[in-house]
DNA sequence: CTGAAAGCGCTTACAG
DNA sequence: CTGAAAGCGCTTACAG
């Protein structure tokens, strides 16, 4: 803290002659107070570059104007493969910045949920924002339950009702096949998220829809799943081309998986696009950065976290739900 | 917040029949309280699933338990430029949560440092820590100024007293250069990161000593600067490319700009490692799972990131500073 | 060892 | 339109 003499709400009073409660109500844009002892009093404050104690504030009021991102690392730490957890961040921040309010990010035990009582009940935080996670149904059942305000990054879960944003999975599922097609590929295989998962369940039912618009049947040796790591974009990799080594292009759930894909690809003396082609999904920034800039379905990532802000904000102040669907949309690289 | 009935500790007060100030001093283990009594009010609160309003007791102590961590994406939103952020953030937020402090992530006009005032003053934050970063001087002056507490990443300015914590980036332009000798390599071309950067200074000593120990000069031709972007990293190589053709291998200030580098050696058909080897630096996740696996300086920034939230909170707790530098490793993989 | 009381810096119902 | 006062839920110097 600076040593400026001027701290609070009393200091400036004293400094415009009035009360305390006139300054706060001034400062607080209440209509009560006259414009012009207003006017006064805000230059005063502006002058003295006087700033109200949040922890002050957020005692009379209840209320924290933060709101926490709840994240757990896929490996101990962040890496690469939480990427997109930063680009969403980043979309967070913004929106929630532009409303007034702070960003706490949690790192939590995902097989826990006492996090959310202890950030709750203290006061620390006004709501939560869930991020793609392994535990997610686990989480939203209980918040849900204890009735925290909170949002979704994700389809959201049939009979219970909480504000959520997600991408057309759907639409995402039928572009990518669709234009697999397009390009002439016969044989296209899918490698999912977790097949548990709405999300992947959706992307599928896309996959499906294309391949039967094109009188086509899936073949179950050609479907397999992931937990959109890069890793496990190997290994589904791996096990597709065991179970049908003759097929021409891939449908990935993410970008990392896709990339995890290729490697497994390029290194059985495979071209990619030429041999199999492969599209991803998410447009992260390394889909264009990466050393074969992928094909791969654009979700709006930081749209996407503005959303979840304005929305989350939304929800807490005034009890709407609103569940988003953005569009999503195909970007054609060098990949397929 | 929940509907359960305990919630301030004046409701634990009654169950427990004390006073709130002896409930208060139980909870925070003052030895004034007779033992039998605090273990059973303790008893009580963990019954009643008891939690400490944060907002009050910060009110009441002058301090938040928060840390801001100070940021600025390259683009307008985070991407994978900002791996590096993203990957001393996991390692921050891991040190502060053991210490009972909240991580806040705050984004910054790097232009302004209104934002210290505002987080500091209105006690939303009990200080700083500041992130690589093109305007990290700019901050540290004006935080330095302020008397905000804070810690950096990277090497201290002189004549500025402050905690610190860095890699040995000598030891860094050392171990990479004396490796590419080592491999046989002749025209060894440094790619810095911004040229003001002591870090930056430091790794090019390193490079130039490993030189010299090896009887040779550096050649101002094949030394050239970026900004540790992967699309810096592309410009600085083909410059190089242009002012020394016949270079045989390059030491690059970040993995990030190593990529950029390989893209552009490859582009013009040159292989890597067999025509040019690269090294890069930082070790980020994505050297390893890069298409061509990285040789690379590590940092252990998970480390660092502990180290920043611990020494920013024993600053902040008893003002001691302490200013580190973390040894740094050569990971040989496939580029070099 | 324990309690009553003042204080942290705001907000806002209640008077005027 | 403005002020005095109570209250938000803690901590802690002061008494006992």
């Amino acid at each position: 803290m600076s040593k400026k003499t001027v701290q609070t709400i009393e200091d400036i009073a004293k400094l415009a002659n009035v009360s305390k409660s006139t300054v706060s109500r001034a400062l607080n844009d209440s209509p009560l107070i006259k414009e012009e002892t207003r006017e006064q009093i805000k230059a005063i404050a502006k002058e003295n570059n006087f700033c109200f104690k949040a922890t002050a504030r957020s005692l009379s009021l209840g209320q924290s104007h933060t709101i926490a991102f709840i994240t757990h690392s896929y490996s101990e730490c962040f890496s690469m493969e939480d990427l997109f957890s930063l680009e969403i961040m980043g979309g967070i921040s913004t929106g929630l910045t532009a409303l007034g309010y702070d960003f706490l990010v949690v790192h939590v035990d995902p097989h826990k949920t006492d996090w959310a009582h202890e950030y709750l009940d203290s006061g620390k935080v006004d709501g939560f924002i869930l991020n793609t996670s392994s535990r997610k149904q686990y989480h939203i059942k209980a918040l849900y339950e204890m009735e925290a305000p909170f949002i979704v990054w994700g389809v959201p879960e049939p009979n219970y009702c909480y504000p959520s944003v997600t991408g057309d999975n759907i639409s995402g599922g039928l572009l990518a096949t669709e234009h697999l097609i397009k390009i002439g590929r016969q044989k296209i295989a899918f490698i999912g998220g977790a097949d548990y998962e709405r999300e992947v369940q959706q992307r599928y039912a896309g996959y499906e829809k294309a391949l039967k618009n094109a009188n086509r049947e899936v073949n179950p040796l050609m479907v397999t799943y992931g937990d959109y790591s890069l890793a496990s974009g190997n290994t589904a990799m791996e096990q597709l081309l065991q179970q049908a080594p003759d097929l021409d292009a891939v449908f990935v759930n993410s970008d990392l998986m896709a990339i995890g894909a290729i490697n497994v690809i390029q290194s059985k003396g495979k071209r990619v696009p030429e041999d199999i082609a492969v599209v991803g999904y998410d447009d992260l920034s390394i889909a264009a950065l990466n050393n074969l800039p992928l094909t791969t379905i654009r979700q709006n990532i930081p749209m996407a976290g503005r959303l979840l802000a304005q929305n989350l904000v939304q929800f807490i102040k005034s009890g709407v739900i609103t569940n988003v669907t953005m569009p999503v949309e195909l970007v054609i690289r060098k990949s397929a």
